[in-house]
Order: structure tokens, then sequence, then C-alpha cells
DNA sequence: TCGTAAAGTTAGCATTGCTAACATATGTTT
DNA sequence: AAACATATGTTAGCAATGCTAACTTTACGA
């Protein structure tokens, strides 16, 4: 066993023993104090105490490490949601709105990695792993959808009516971040308008069975 | 008049002449051929055809540089959502449809500008002007919606529904720039999916005149 | 035990944002 | 028209950054 120090720095020994973690963990820091862009890979360094050249030891170069990062964000982010689902049984109409509650909790507890994540269409930023990262976080929305309409998953209402959902709680992230609101928008009226749209654009099946809820 | 040349460089003279909004507008171009991040002050001062000190007889810093190419922007976006609800008759839903389609297809047109308007929540890139011109842009939804109610525009409802709808096509204009659309949506799909959710964000007023809008 | 590879270091290069000091054109005042 | 003030260019140079090259130290397996 090697006498690599865990969580903090110890003493000083040549070989860092957990550069990698750490440098991630840095630049993480960094993005959420200083926004998507303040942030050099000279900074994470310094703080994690090496020179600025060890970083290619373990990474080929800056957006390599920014993938890394992007990839631990996106699997929070993908169990926070599920967490979120879990907490109500499949169908109930409240699991929808948690779900979405919890993209925009995300959003506003990691601004710095929400806009990373989806703000830039960084190509260099891109991988495949962290493409399938964002596709299992895609599949969190897409099964409790489809539980919603007691549809499979590939329905094409499914799909659409998913999407839209998406795209409106993602909106909605990046106005609050860019505090774009343009009036008062407690906790409360928040919960609002994620229930007044999820109703809108997930209606409860079950009300009007006779619906046509593909649209198109 | 002074022989300062128009639109294209002419004869190289010491003084430039259009600086400024060759800037800009090189700035712009760098935006759109390289992604937000891919630009630098001094490509564009290459492509103006001026040293790398030039900008700054006309720009505090780059962040200011920003603040110009995203107010021209913001402008150009405010005018195609305006000419786009002025194609419709007051009242007609079309109007509320074609809105939205301008303001995706600006997103799409103008991906770097768009993301650097909306991604970056840039600290260093915001200004009153600036905010001014978004309030403006944001000012043409909220009559239009109004309209569509036959309220007044500070009418809570205007603002709730107006800022979900808003909300909506802000999220899928930058889930189409991230390609981030889990299944093939041609043209017609989209349009198809405005008017689904348009809908059901901002039903017709006169179809259920009893129903409670505003979703308390 | 020893050699190899992993994982650090320092030195250095090109690019960038920006400033300082200087040069040239513009145009107003007499 | 001459002279000056100002606007707007220039070159030179600084510090920070991303990254590479060459070297050094440590860990680990044959």
């Amino acid at each position: 066993m090697s006498s690599q120090p865990s969580g903090v720095e110890s003493k000083k020994e040549y070989h860092h023993g957990d550069l990698r973690r750490q440098l991630l963990e840095a630049v993480r820091e960094l993005i959420e104090e200083n926004g998507p862009e303040g942030f050099s890979v000279a900074q994470a360094c310094r703080r994690a105490g090496v020179s600025t050249a060890a970083p290619y030891k373990h990474f080929k170069d800056r957006h390599e490490i920014m993938r890394g990062v992007l990839l631990l964000a996106m699997e929070r982010m993908r169990q926070v949601m599920q967490d979120a689902a879990d907490a109500w049984p499949a169908g109930d109409p409240s699991r929808i709105v948690a779900l979405g509650q919890a993209y925009v909790d995300f959003a506003r507890n990691e601004p710095g990695m929400f806009q990373m994540m989806f703000g830039h269409s960084g190509r260099h930023d891109q991988s495949p792993e962290l493409e399938a990262a964002g596709e299992r976080t895609g599949a969190v929305v897409k099964i409790v959808v489809a539980e919603h309409f007691n549809r499979p998953v590939d329905d094409p209402v499914v799909q659409l009516r998913a999407y839209a959902a998406w795209s409106f709680v993602h909106g909605h992230s990046f106005l609050c971040l860019d505090n774009k609101i343009p009036f008062e928008m407690p906790a409360e009226t928040e919960h609002a308008l994620l229930v007044l749209v999820g109703k809108a654009i997930l209606p409860d099946p079950s009300a009007h069975a006779g619906q046509d809820h593909g649209g198109g």
C-alpha cells in the first residue's frame, strides 16, 4: 500500500497521489466561484499545489479536463433527478413536478456546471462518455413520462411530450441563472409554474381519456 | 467629407475610419465561425487589418467589445421577432407560434450570438444598455401575449404565461443548438411542437371562457 | 535489486489582453 | 495658412496562459 493521501493534502511528496481527482475538483470549484469563463488550468494547479505542467501527465489538454469535470457533473445531475423521481410512487403526477424541480434546483446549486454543460455547445468539451451520461439522464425523464402516460418509452407521444417538458425546465433554468425573470418568483410561485406547465404539457391521461396527446 | 472607406477595406491609410464597427463585425463573425469561446481580440484585429492595440482606443477592454456585439445582436433579435409578430393580425393564434418560431430561428441563424447572449451569464458582458435592449425584446412577447388574452401587459396572468412560453422556446433553442434533441425533428414537427405547447400554455381565451388561465 | 514506466519538476515557446510611449491625421481657432 | 489639441493609429513590452521538451524522482514488477 502506498502512502497516498486521501481527501486533504498531506505532507508534500514528490508524487501527489491523487492529482487527477483533485484537479477535477479544483476546476469545478473555480468555475462555481468565477463563472464558466473564469478558470484556468494554471489556477487549478496552484490550488492543487503542483506545477502548471503536471496536469498534462493525466489529461491531453484543457478540454480533456473539462470533459472529466462535466462527466462528473452530469452524473450528479442524473442522481438528484433519480432521487427526486424515487421520492414519489410511479404514476403520481407530483413525480413529474418533482423531477422538473430537481432539474431547476441542480441548475441553481451548480450554476457554473449547468452553464458549462449546456450553455456553450463546446465542440471541444464533448465526448462519447459524456454523451452517454447525458442520455442516461434523459432516460430518467423519459421513463417517468412514459409511466405517466402508461405508454412505452419510445412512443412518439412520450418522446414529444417529454422533450417539450424538458425544453421548458431547461429554458426556465437558464433564465433563472441569467436573472432574466421579469417579475418576483418566490419558491411557491415557481412550484405553481411547474404544476401549471406540467399539467398543460403532460395532461393527466386518465382525466380526458379520448383526448389526442400526440399533437400533429 | 473625409475619404473614409465605407464597407470594404480600401487603400491603407493611417486612420482606419470605421474601426469600431468593423471590429464588432469581425468579432461577430469569429464567434459564429469558431463558437463563443473561439475568438480573441487579436484575431479580430488581424481581420480588420489593424494592430492589436488599436481596439483600446475605442473600447475599454474585451468585455466592452463583447457588450457592443451583444447589443447589436439583441437589437437584431428584437427586430426579427417584431417582424414575425407584424406578419399576423393581433389576436390571431398564429401570431404567437410565429413569434416562437422567430425566436428559435434566430438562435439557429446566429447560434454563436444566441449562446453569448444567454448561455454565459457573463458577469462582465452585461450593461444597462444591453439590459434595456433585452427588455425591449421581452416587451414584444409580453404585448403579443397580452393581446392574446385581451388583458393588460402587467396582468399577472400575462406575466406568468408569457414567461412560461418564453422558457419553453428558450430551452428548445438551446437544446437545438446543442444537438440534444433525442429524435428526428423536421421543420413540420417543430411547428407542430410549437403549436402544441402554444395551445397548452396559452390556451385560446375565447374557447373556454370560464377557465382560470392564471394557475394559482 | 534493478530497470522501466508513471508522475512529478523546470525551462521555454507562442498567443493573448492590455498599457505606455510615440506618430500621424483631423479639424478648429486665430 | 499656421499652430495646436485631439482622435486614432503604431511599436514595444509586460504578465498570464496553454502546452511541449527534457530532466528527475518515485513506485512496482521481473
